[in-house]
DNA sequence: AATATATTGTCTAGGATTTGTCAAGTGTTA
DNA sequence: TAACACTTGACAAATCCTAGACAATATATT
């Protein structure tokens, strides 16, 4: 669709990171553009301004002063930049960002905390988003989702937040977390995992942590919530061709229930399915995993590399 | 439901965060849209109108000036709002797939249960996805989301599929409706909603729904998710300026212990707070419902109504 | 090295335009 | 009757315009 619109300067202002005064002045003193102007006029700027403009912004951040490029055409700068190995969207998005710097993470899980004491799941959200850009995926979860969840669960049994915080966050990192996971696309023949909590556990996070981890490391990845039913799990994994079953354990660390459910589960999976469990409370069913032969594993660290070492052993 | 039904101006006013008066001055200057008149010369808006409205007020919040873009269309300016990589509050961008033209809502409705009995979570969130673009919020929720959780609910009681199947299309419903709750922004003058369901209930799709709706209603909401004691209601509700309380409740249609929460929920707010009821089993409580005085809605447009109702009522 | 000169981002002031808001007066709805 | 909607006209805040000044740097000259 070919758009006749041209744009007033504020907007070329945020979509190319410079000031309105110096858009106007580069213009009043090298005439880098010279937009349209309306009946009352207004500037308007087409879409070829902006991209001129932003192609000298970029130019300029490299050192380069705008007296000696401003009339330079937009393919002299393309050039310009290509021959300086710059790319320019990742120059003026990281400009038009304007971002405060770099934060530790320790600072933005306490933001975190603070935006879910308050009750503002929008914040918590952008707050995420925001760090989703800035670090690599493991340390985000690493470093950033799994202190959380643990922080949160923490201050739970502390009674320092309420279940309603809790409820909140959780939400919010379920969701966060759900994108993430649905975010990987993967060829066929990636090998399968199913996710999630046995009967009776509720907590999901970590199940979609483990998935999340999973889809990273190239499996596609069948994410089933909590509280799972072990004949539920074995249904699906005989409709289709899993690998791996994985399963998150928070709490309690020894339910006797629970020890059950992974017995039966041990049966009901044919041979050649591996199961990996994870989570906080792992520890307290270290007989029943040894005996039904599943692998434990305590971080996401962990996980990666059991999930390597299975892909490897059934590829061979 | 009446597809050719007509919004007030107030409700646009709602629906779209823009006053009245800027309605009427929009549409005096510029003709952004012309709605049609009652026999009494009333203005009356279709869903395309308040659409346009929608996207004129994402791209002036974007630094537009109004008299710049008043006489594009709606595709123009969704394209214009792409561009600029903003998430506007109704559309996702979709590459256009060549789809042969409009599909029925049944068929899409067909798509998704399959999808989920081949545990195909991916290709039922793109469905989901693909048709938020071609309906409107109300018909997209009314005619697609709540048939479709009845339909998942009622395959599961009947064991036409599995409790995994069923976990997985919560878990894609689930972040598909957060997503589009956390999707809206409104302006701090907006009342405050809080969304859950009561302790015992486990299925929080309704609540979500209810979120949604309000959320599009201009309500600020805050989500709390499944199974909220009724002290946590009040904590939030008395922490918070809420006005109104909505809860979910869809099974069963029969519990004491609920009954017992609804009541304890009912002394714990202050006056003023309305509670409005919904769900599958809400008819099973309308002895306890009538007693604490709360709203009983059995669909999204009944729940729009009472929202509206509140909101007149709680300004005057 | 010290001093001029040029470059460049930022800011102010005064005038014009745009745009959100409101009030007044009247008609309509519930 | 109170709440809502309609039109018109007016107002004030926000924005954009130009022209020019200023300070901080960079570059050239003595």
């Amino acid at each position: 669709m070919e758009l006749t619109y041209k744009y007033p300067i504020k907007v070329v202002s945020q979509m190319t990171g410079l000031s309105v005064h110096v858009i106007r002045a580069w213009e009043k003193r090298y005439n880098v553009v010279e937009p349209d102007r309306s009946d009352t006029n207004r500037r308007l700027y087409s879409e070829k301004d902006i991209e001129k403009l932003k192609l000298l912004n970029d130019a300029v951040h490299h050192g380069h002063n705008i007296g000696g490029i401003a009339n330079l055409s937009a393919e002299e700068l393309k050039a310009l930049l290509k021959k300086e190995n710059i790319e320019s969207s990742e120059l003026t998005d990281s400009i038009v960002k304007s971002e405060p710097a770099d934060k530790k993470i320790q600072d933005i899980l306490a933001e975190c905390i603070n935006s879910i004491i308050s009750y503002d799941a929008k914040q918590l959200e952008s707050i995420l988003l925001n760090a989703s850009t800035k670090f690599t995926q493991p340390v985000l979860i690493e470093e950033l989702i799994v202190p959380l969840v643990y922080k949160v669960g923490d201050m739970w049994h502390e009674g320092e937040i309420r279940v309603a915080n809790e409820h909140l966050a959780s939400s919010v990192i379920r969701s966060f977390m759900f994108n993430l996971l649905e975010s990987y696309s993967l060829n066929d023949s990636a090998p399968v995992m199913v996710s999630a909590t046995p009967r009776g556990q509720e907590h999901e996070l970590g199940a979609l942590i483990a998935g999340v981890v999973a889809a990273s490391s190239g499996w596609k990845v069948i994410y089933l919530g909590s509280s799972l039913p072990a004949e539920e799990i074995g249904a699906v994994v005989s409709h289709l061709n899993v690998k791996v079953v994985a399963l998150s354990i928070v709490y309690p660390s020894d339910d006797p229930h629970l020890k059950r459910e992974l017995k039966k589960l041990h049966q009901l999976l044919p041979n050649g399915v591996s199961v990996i469990v994870g989570g906080r409370a792992v520890n307290g069913y270290y007989d029943v995993l040894d005996e039904i032969g599943a692998a434990m594993v305590k971080d996401t660290k962990q996980l990666r590399l059991e999930l390597e070492a299975i892909r490897e052993h059934k590829y061979n």
